[in-house]
Parts: C-alpha cells; sequence; structure tokens
DNA sequence: TGATTGTCTTTCGTCTACAGTCCACGGCGC
DNA sequence: GCGCCGTGGACTGTAGACGAAAGACAATCA
C-alpha cells in the first residue's frame, strides 16, 4: 500500500503558482485599486512586463480581461490606459448594487437555513467588535464579507458573480473618500438578519435596499468636498 | 504625381476592420450562438487558428473574452470547452434578467421623453406586423429591439451592459426551444409604454416582471420536454 | 490477467522577433 | 510669427518558435 510509506496528512500538495496571467491580473488589480496606479495613466505592455519579470503576453491577457471588466479603456493601436471614473457612472454603479443587494437579500431570505443564519450572527457580532474597537480597516471587511454571506446565501451563481464586480468598482471609486459609518450600519444588517429569520422577502429587499441607499448618501455627501 | 497613377475611387483601403481579436471574438460568439459549435465541444487553438486564416494569438485572446463572459469554459493547460449549460444556471439567468429589465423599466418610466416614447410605439407598430406576417425572425428581432430601446431611455450605460450580456445568454440557452409568444407579448409591450407615458415607475416595473416572467415560464414549459 | 509504468502525441503557456500605426517634434514655406 | 508637412521614435498588433504539462496507449511485470 502506497499510503503506509507516506505521511498522511503532510503531502504539501506541490503548489501550482497556476496561469501567469492570473497573477499578473490580479497584480495590476491590486495595483489600480490601491490607486498606485492612478486613473487615467498610460499602462505600457513593455514596461509592466519588465517590471513583473514576465514577457509581454502574459501582460497583454491581463489587461484585456481588465478591460473587460471595466478597469481599463484599451485605446486601439495606442495602449492601456486606467479607467478614469465619472460620477455619472459611479451614480450607475450604485443603482446597479442597491438592485443587486436587493434582490440578493430577497433571495437570502427566502432560502437561508439556520446554519447560515448564525453565520451572519456570527459575522455582524464581529463586525461590531471592529468597530467598538475603532478598527476601520477590520470593520470594512467584515461588512464586505457580511454581504458576501448574504450573496451566498442568495444561492445564485451568477448574481453573485455580477455584484462581486460591481461592489468591487464601487469600492474603487469611494475609497479616496474615508468611510464609516459604524455603529448605525451594523445596526441595520441586525434588522436585516431578523428580516431573513422571519423569511419575510419583502421587508428584507426593503431593508437592504435602504440600506445600500444610506452607504449611498453618505458616500455622495463627502465625494462632493 | 501619386494621384494620376491610382485608380482614383477605388482606393478601398480606408475601411479599417479594426482589431483581429474583435473580429475572432465576434466570429467565434456567432459560431457558438448558432450551435454550430456545440456546448461542450473542446475548441483548439491552432485548429481554430486555422480555420480562421490568423495566427493562434488573436485566438487566444478572443477565447479569454468569451472566458470571462461566460460562454467558453478555460481549463489550464488543456485548453478551452463550449460551455455546457445547466438547468440551474438557466434559471439564475432568467431571475437576474427579470430583475435588470424590470429596472429598466422603472428607469425608462422615470426619464423617457416624447420621443423615447414615440421610438417606442414605432417598435411596437413593426413588431406587431411582424407577428402579423407570421416573421417569426422579424418578430424576435423586434422584440429584441424594443428591449434594447427600453435599456436606453432608462439612460444607465452600466445596467445596459450587464442586462445586454444577460439577455444574449439567456437567448442562447434558450434557443433550442422554439419561442413564439406572439399577440400577448406585444399586448404587454403596448401596456409598459402606457405606463411608462404615464410615468408610473411602480406600474411598469411590475409590468415588466410580469412580462419576462411569462416569457420565462413559456421557455421552462418547452423546455421540459 | 490485471495493474503499473514508460513513452509518445497533442496542446497549451510563454517568449522572441517583425511589421504596422500613431504621436510628437522639428524644419520648411508662407 | 504661424501653420503645414516630413521624419523619427515608441508602442502596439501579429506571427512564429520553443519548452512543458496532461492524456492516451502500449509494453512489462507480478
Amino acid at each position: 500500500m502506497l499510503s503506509t510509506g507516506l505521511p498522511q496528512g503532510a503531502v504539501p500538495k506541490l503548489e501550482r503558482p497556476g496561469p501567469l496571467r492570473d497573477r499578473v491580473y490580479e497584480a495590476l488589480l491590486e495595483l489600480i485599486t490601491t490607486r498606485a496606479l492612478q486613473p487615467g495613466r498610460h499602462l505600457v505592455e513593455s514596461e509592466l512586463a519588465g517590471h513583473l519579470g514576465v514577457s509581454r503576453q502574459p501582460v497583454r491577457e491581463a489587461l484585456q480581461r481588465l478591460n473587460t471588466e471595466g478597469w481599463v479603456d484599451l485605446r486601439p493601436a495606442q495602449g492601456a490606459f486606467v479607467h478614469e471614473p465619472t460620477e455619472e457612472e459611479a451614480d450607475q454603479l450604485l443603482t446597479v448594487r442597491t438592485l443587486l443587494e436587493a434582490e440578493a437579500a430577497r433571495l437570502a431570505a427566502a432560502n437561508a437555513d439556520s446554519a447560515g443564519i448564525a453565520a451572519l450572527e456570527a459575522l455582524c457580532a464581529e463586525g461590531e467588535k471592529a468597530v467598538d474597537a475603532d478598527d476601520v480597516d477590520g470593520a470594512v471587511a467584515m461588512n464586505a464579507r457580511f454581504h458576501a454571506k448574504i450573496m451566498e446565501l442568495a444561492g445564485n451563481a451568477v448574481l453573485a458573480e455580477l455584484a462581486a464586480q460591481v461592489d468591487r468598482r464601487v469600492r474603487w471609486y469611494y475609497t479616496p473618500v474615508a468611510r464609516r459609518r459604524g455603529h448605525q450600519s451594523w445596526i441595520e444588517h441586525r434588522e436585516l438578519i431578523a428580516a431573513v429569520t422571519d423569511r419575510d422577502e419583502q421587508r428584507a429587499t426593503r431593508l437592504m435596499r435602504e440600506h445600500t441607499e444610506h452607504t449611498r448618501r453618505s458616500y455622495h455627501a463627502r465625494s462632493r468636498v
């Protein structure tokens, strides 16, 4: 038997770095979302390739994916430019985000089981703890995980994928403005959990819609300095 | 002078076909949506390249774009396979489609001007004419243009882009089943136009939701043979 | 006879090279 | 001084080539 001669649990599994293009994609997305690459900047393939230690080809493929997802604009025969967000576009993204999140809340209310609800409450508790500790980064992270969990409970993969993309871009647009709604946001999360527990689809939809609209208003209030 | 040696009117060279990858993308998408390439089929890069008369590179880029949009599955170190739709996924797509279309109807009701409404009525008239003439292809085309016009009147580019992708895939999933709801569909369109004219957002939302739900049911009824 | 292993083919992933295109800069004429 | 044209450089678009991983098949050994 083979298993006798092998250390059973500790097979290190041969970490495969995966396709280069994916790593380049994530690296570039990280650079864009962190504003290391500013909007409007010209991205030169050979430059990025040299900087990342790879050839131009994976860089090209990553850029094209970023293009289809709206992170960069690919002007023909000229190259890639980091997308420049406009007020109008940001507003449209927020509209769509509200829509998708509200539907997710409705589906979550329809489908969630007790385990899922328990998970939501656990995330909520952690989020409140982070807020109490003035851990802004932690609170933001828990907020994202909370919404992701709602999405997961909704059980609609298509919806989840669209929402993930929209969410990421919304966050990018509004990261320059500091955001911390603190306690109020988590109070609304608690109310949402209650609605989900009661399987009240309409109330869950309404609460999530109001919740994201609150966030939208607070974003707008801060972005118009 | 150079011009004397040239055939004066026949300089065909001005038409720029645009990047090759885009043409390959559209060609492949056409082949997939028309079922010339069946779901599950293994797409070999060099084969496609040879068939289309280009190099592998544009084919690769087109395949990756098709991958991010959900038309093909790209298995690492193995290649591209035409995505195989499942019942569950189709249902999720229909849910999202209903959501996006209903929101578009709401926004159209809020924003549409008289010119837009006139355009809708014109499209509706043409659609009814096609139905009366038993022109199924024409009716389907007019239906698509009607919904696209609603989307345009909504004035939300982000929403429109998402809806376009979802719509295309929904149509792909359900093209094997013959679809013709005929007159009833256009009656509902008329009702929707009335709601938009009255600027009644709630009624427009409800009508569009019911409309796409009807379509969904008729799809389901036919697909479960 | 069955499983295992070695090899072999196919295909992808990546790199390098070349041609085409666009932009900027400088010279020239007006 | 101002505008237009030609030229140079830089970058992208495309093609072709090489190395590597995965699957298939046959030969070998228990």
